[in-house]
RNA sequence: GUCCCCGUAGCUCAGUCGGAUAGAGCGACAGAUUCCUAAUCUGUAGGCCGCAGGUUCGAAUCCUGCCGGGGACACCA
């Protein structure tokens, strides 16, 4: 009905999707772990990282390696699932290792053994305090304060880059998203995967890769020529012709009626007289160079600047299509068949017709693809296999494609043409977006493309802002249905996520502005802080803060990974409420509070803490695209 | 009929490429405000993780089959 847009809602890739995806990048990650391995050695006094989790799997696979030389494991262990996470239970500890749960077996040694044999080797190390064994197997590491503190200092010494991983180690990706039709403003349906696709890309150029973004523009069917009817209707209403009624099939829009100005004042009369067939080209290419400058204008206004935007028409008139046929045919992947009736469905009007088929079902689609549609002209599908060819070549050989729910069944025929395509060497990951169910008040809003009466994005944008409509769109996975309620997310309070991220920004930056009057002597700049005396935050919910922004690079490299941007903003809601907490606590017990009168060593110490907070705050917050805000009044 | 997605507390949803006693918000109940923004916070209650098998030392997570909800099914985009 409208390009890939109007959908909504994120998709966790398939199972077999994340086995394609760690395929394709097991080798490189391998070589990453050993890099830093090497790096590590190579600079012993070196302080610290602010990846905990890394730094502690570098440990503990040395340790492996050394009870490995040691002769108490077997040599040649595969390490590759020995992982260091934060525990689910805070109360186990800081970090905790599987270590010895996944490699028993291959050991020959019970879990509880290796275990133990592995625990007292890392009791040895100086930033840890406390070492158990738990469970069927489980190491929990409990770390030094004095740890965290450096982590701390680390964080804010790194500022904006704090949280940027070389997991991508600059390789392209090409991320696609919102290619709608030109044929109208951008409605609150696209709304969903334009800022999907916009977050998914922020995250991965966080996480090291080179993106780019993209955008297609479905120039090519017959819609753009409806488009271009419609507009001509409105072209003739603007010489002076009454149009009692747009007709059924044609777009009724409003916004058509500058387009039919703009071209009556342009042209004059000119195409008044003339037959469809010399009219309509013309007008069809004024008509979408007119649209496509309002969808840039919607785009532009939620933040979204693509930098590149490939026109189907363009592609498939310089050979696109004819370089995929080439590419196929030579490897004897088209033929001409008859593809058989579809089942459960009415098919009152289909007969059996040969045509130029893609043999799509050796790479895994259910049944062979038509190129050409009956007329001779190509199929959409042909035309977007150029368009993923063309990409390929481009040099990404990881492509995102951020579609609506209703083009879930597309999915594999895309998938398997770019197999064809690459020979296996570019991979193709879809998003898929459910659809977002507007409401005020609870009451649906009605959108409705065709109607002419349908919110558009911009509506949106202008009564609730683009930082809140980015962060909404993130507030669930993309590939379940999302509600979006114009007045609940206005609300001040705890259940609506902007809110409540934003107001823990505010509030740090309140505390900094009272800081700087009262304590006018400690400097506030970051790398200033991180030189104060750090280690008189030693409250458990100080120290619980600095544990959890320590995740924020894992929190990066996981939403990329498994291409889940909504992970960002369910983490910085629990960063806001760790952050609320203290400062809650603050009520209760004075000394908690973070300006302490008389004492600017433990002040600047707090300071430190919060800024650091703020700081990541405001880096998850621009990874997604949404500005952070100093004060909530 | 086939394919894809989904099914977790009364409601809305998280759950880190298989791990420990499955978490949060809302709602309910009980509390906290001379003090950096109470626009917030603390606590209590509430679960055969749709059902049944299977793989595994170990499953909400992986596999199979059902049940229920949504979406897609020649030539549209």
């Amino acid at each position: 009905m409208a390009g890939r847009g109007p959908g909504s809602a994120f998709g966790k890739p398939a199972a077999l999707d994340r086995r394609l995806y760690r395929r394709y990048d097991r080798p490189l990650r391998h070589r990453r772990t050993q890099g830093h391995f090497r790096r590590q050695r190579f600079n012993e006094y070196r302080s610290q990282s602010m990846n905990p989790y890394n730094d502690f799997k570098v440990i503990v696979k040395a340790e492996l390696e050394k009870m490995s030389q040691a002769g108490a494991l077997p040599p040649g262990l595969d390490l590759s699932r020995v992982a260091v996470e934060p525990p689910r239970d805070a109360a186990h500890g800081d970090l905790a290792t599987n270590a010895a749960l996944v490699l028993a077996k291959a050991a020959g040694i019970k879990p509880r053994g290796l275990a133990e044999a592995l625990a007292a080797r890392l009791r040895g190390h100086d930033d840890i305090r406390e070492v158990t064994v738990a469970g069927p197997g489980f190491i929990n590491l409990r770390l030094n304060d004095s740890y965290w503190h450096g982590c701390l200092a680390a964080i804010l010494r790194a500022g904006a880059s704090y949280g940027e991983s070389d997991l991508g180690r600059g390789r392209a990706v090409n991320v696609e998203y919102v290619s709608a039709n030109p044929t109208g403003p951008l409605t609150v349906g696209h709304a969903r995967g334009a800022v999907v696709g916009d977050a998914m890309a922020g995250i991965l150029e966080k996480a090291g890769f080179a993106v780019t973004r993209e955008f297609y523009i479905n120039d090519a069917g017959v819609q753009v020529d409806t488009l271009a009817r419609s507009a001509y209707l409105r072209y003739r209403e603007a010489l002076g012709e009454t149009i009692a009624e747009i007709p059924s099939g044609y777009y009724p829009g409003d916004y058509l009626k500058h387009v039919g100005k703009a071209l009556a004042a342009r042209d004059g009369d000119k195409w008044l007289e003339q037959g469809e067939a010399d009219w309509l080209p013309e007008v069809r290419r004024f008509a979408i160079d007119a649209l496509m400058a309002v969808v840039r204008e919607d785009l532009a206004a939620l933040g979204i600047e693509q930098e590149v935007f490939t026109s189907e028409r363009a592609l498939v008139e310089a050979g696109g299509v004819e370089a995929v046929l080439e590419t196929l045919e030579a490897r004897n992947l088209v033929y001409t068949g008859t593809l058989p009736a579809p089942k459960g469905k009415a098919a009152e009007d289909w007969e059996p017709r040969p045509q130029t088929l893609f043999r799509a079902t050796d790479f895994g689609d259910d049944v062979d693809r038509a190129l050409k549609k009956s007329d001779g002209t190509w199929t959409y599908f042909a035309s977007d296999m150029a368009n993923h060819l063309d990409k390929s070549r481009r040099g990404a050989k990881l492509l995102i494609d951020v579609w609506g729910a209703d083009h879930g069944g597309y999915v594999k025929r895309m998938k398997a043409a770019v197999k064809a395509l690459t020979e296996g060497q570019t991979r193709l990951e879809v998003m898929i977006c459910q659809l977002v169910k507007l409401t005020r008040q609870g009451v649906p809003v009605k959108m409705s493309k065709r109607s002419g009466v349908f919110v558009t994005l911009r509506e949106v944008i202008d009564e609730v802002g683009k930082d809140i409509v980015r962060f909404i769109m993130l507030t669930r996975k993309n590939d379940a249905p999302l509600d979006f309620d114009l007045v609940k997310v206005m609300e001040q309070s705890r259940d609506n996520p902007v809110f409540y991220v934003q107001y823990a920004h505010a509030r740090v930056r309140s505390v900094m502005r009272h800081a700087q009057t009262a304590f006018p002597d400690i400097d506030q700049a970051p790398s200033s802080l991180a030189g104060g005396p750090l280690d008189l935050l030693t409250d458990s919910s100080e120290l619980a803060i600095i544990r959890l922004l320590a995740q924020w690079p894992r929190m990066v490299e996981s939403a990329a990974e498994t291409f889940e941007p909504h992970r960002i903003a369910f983490y910085l809601y629990d960063v806001a409420a760790a952050f609320h907490g203290l400062w809650t606590k603050g009520k209760d017990h004075t000394q908690l509070r973070f300006l302490i009168d008389g004492d600017p060593k433990l002040t600047a110490a707090r300071l430190a803490l919060i800024c650091a907070t703020a700081q990541v705050v405001a880096s998850g917050l621009s990874v997604i695209g949404v500005q952070p805000v100093e004060e909530m009044r």
